[in-house]
DNA sequence: CTGAAAGCGCTAACAA
DNA sequence: TTGTTAGCGCTTTCAG
């Protein structure tokens, strides 16, 4: 016999018996190693190594004794050890927004078919918009040694990003505004959803158009209100700053935002919101109000969330396919960091489209508040 | 100088040079790793580990002067060379049934919560009630190592919980059977809340009540059926199988199994729902079939997710308080991973109750349909 | 209480 | 192509 695997495995140069293992039981099963299959496939650990991770070079007759070895034995490599020696986790970092809006359930769900597939964990990061919170996910994704990172909430601070492509981790970001160059980003036309919105909304008669936006000290939640002004102004409507109110992305925010608008003198007779569950949390203030949707309200969401086509009514809201986003986010986060392939970032456009249901219909006083598009 | 840190590791044999660090770009900062630690803090590396670990038997001194190097380099303990040698990952696992099911990241968002705060990672598993996803799930967890895990989703087969208890990793398992003496178990008391539910119905004139339950290949959704069953004949009310509809505990299923009754002939007067999500999808299927909620049909849903409360009209459901389920699941957890705790098996009961809001109410022709209780 | 040194299980450089 | 071996960064004996 050439190997032995009951030999010490290096020449003690101490007298003392190696340290025992510490199991905690001596009745369990024995731990099986990268030792244990090249034992009993009676090749070397590197062959077994290089045979487990694909590498084209190996004999298959001893890459057939090997494979059958770690049936028979059951051979699981040792995870932290790869990660360890290889310096790469196979875990990608998600940050979203928040949890429990169900647009990130959703994309979540994306991610991790793709991910898990492909061999990767994933872990998940709340931001809930919280600046510390920020900070703390990519302290624990940097901590980890994800392979890659999707940040999938707007307004994740720029230097935090920094520090991903400062340790050579690939980032897909989701965005409106350009940025570094250093990062893979998905850009979303966000615009085009709400000027198609407000096209439809105009075409019934809306001229009186309020928005409820997301949490404004965000700066990209700041500039999707600007999209809406602008695409008011497009459309001849003047934007009346009363009835742009702040809300903060969650059913309480919309609910809290509509009865602000609905505290006011003058009403507006359509409300976009800058996401769905934004929107649910207005049509429940309406019927709180004892208000219809939408005979006294035309609302339009944002997201396209599943939950939207079961409100009631059903939602006209904005699709933003949360399935090509997370495709896209993950596919280019795995082709940097597969082995061989372009290190370029890349760009991806996210398009967005109106669905339209139930929720947007004429006007109340139609004729009286009709004017003529300017 | 007693020691020096650019001394090679090991005196090495062979006269080769020691193998040149991967670097990817030289020009990056130099790794710190705890021999730079030890070196600046002029102790040995066993000292900084114990240090670093909180040991206590580290002079006050020299753990002054450890520290000081640690912010001073910025030092991160690798948690891939502590998984190794430690054989504990800090990563929680946590397997849900469908994280698309608002229940689930609401869940979610406490355990991580709970689980960050204690420097542990959760690792996310969704079992869609499939029992190839749900050996998925554990051997994921199982590669990964997770220090212990919960299940928080019906129906996981025992012999994939035996797995785990058989590494040692301490579980936790909500469910209604008794188990295993080896896991935690989370008893709901699911019962109470149907009983609730029921009564009522009952008190408000309902003799005829349908239940759409969850997918009936899982042993325990039937056994919740069994236990509408039960809670019915106790009110004195005779079990109708024609209303006993199967679901999924989606929005899609629970409209499709309430389009199921409304194909029947003679109809329930209010419906039992097994989670949130089918109620809201009945009463979208009772929307589009332009019947209303309570006057056509009273609804009760189970769970009472954050959005129960916005449905329109709001829905009567059944409470099952995640919070207190996610703080028990993961507060055993830690108890059992946290080392000098006993390691004996906890059960905590889980309580449910109704929380009633509109979608109960008389049921139709309500002096025709009412029988005196038997 | 402290430090030297032996590995944890694996990958990869290098030698054969 | 295959095997030998040096570590990856850390924890943990064990000897002082």
């Amino acid at each position: 016999m050439k190997r032995d695997s009951t030999k010490p495995r290096k020449p003690s140069l101490a007298s003392k018996p190696a340290r025992a293992r510490p199991d905690t039981i001596n009745t369990k099963a024995p731990k099986i190693d990268i030792r244990s299959v090249a034992a009993h496939a009676r090749v070397s650990i590197a062959t077994v190594s290089r045979t487990v991770n694909h590498v084209a070079t190996v004999d298959p007759s001893l890459a057939a004794r090997v494979w059958k070895a770690v049936s028979e034995l059951n051979y699981r490599p040792n995870t932290q050890a790869r990660a360890l020696v290889s310096g790469r986790s196979r875990m990608l970092g998600l940050v979203v927004s928040e949890i429990t809006n169900p647009f990130f359930p959703e994309l979540i769900r994306e991610f991790e078919e793709v991910a898990v597939a492909q061999g990767y964990e994933l872990l998940i990061g709340s931001t809930d918009y919280n600046p510390r919170k920020m900070e703390d996910c990519a302290r624990r994704m940097l901590e980890r040694k994800v392979d890659g990172v999707a940040i999938m909430t707007f307004g994740f601070e720029d230097a935090l990003v920094e520090r991903f492509a400062d340790e050579g981790i690939p980032v897909a970001l989701i965005d409106v505004a350009p940025s570094s160059t250093r990062v893979n980003r998905l850009s979303v036309d966000y615009g085009a959803g709400i000027h198609e919105g407000i096209q439809h909304l105009a075409v019934l008669g809306h001229r009186k158009i309020g928005f409820i936006s997301g949490p404004l000290h965000l700066h990209s939640a700041a500039a999707r209100l600007s999209v809406f002004h602008n695409c008011l102004r497009t459309t001849g409507i003047v934007p009346q700053k009363l009835w742009m109110v702040e809300g903060d992305h969650t059913l309480d925010g919309g609910r809290d935002a509509m009865n602000k608008i609905l505290a006011l003198t003058d009403w507006p007779t359509a409300i976009m919101c800058s996401n769905d569950m934004t929107a649910i949390g207005v049509q429940h203030a309406l019927f709180e109000a004892n208000l219809k949707v939408p005979a006294d309200f035309s609302l339009i969401g944002f997201d396209d969330i599943h939950l939207a086509e079961y409100t009631i009514p059903p939602l006209t809201t904005v699709r933003m396919s949360c399935r090509d986003l997370a495709k896209a986010a993950i596919k280019c986060l795995l082709a940097r960091v597969q082995p061989g392939n372009s290190t370029l970032p890349t760009v991806a456009q996210v398009t967005t489209k109106l669905i339209v249901r139930q929720t947007t219909g004429l006007p109340r006083n139609t004729m009286q508040d009709l004017q003529p598009l300017s």
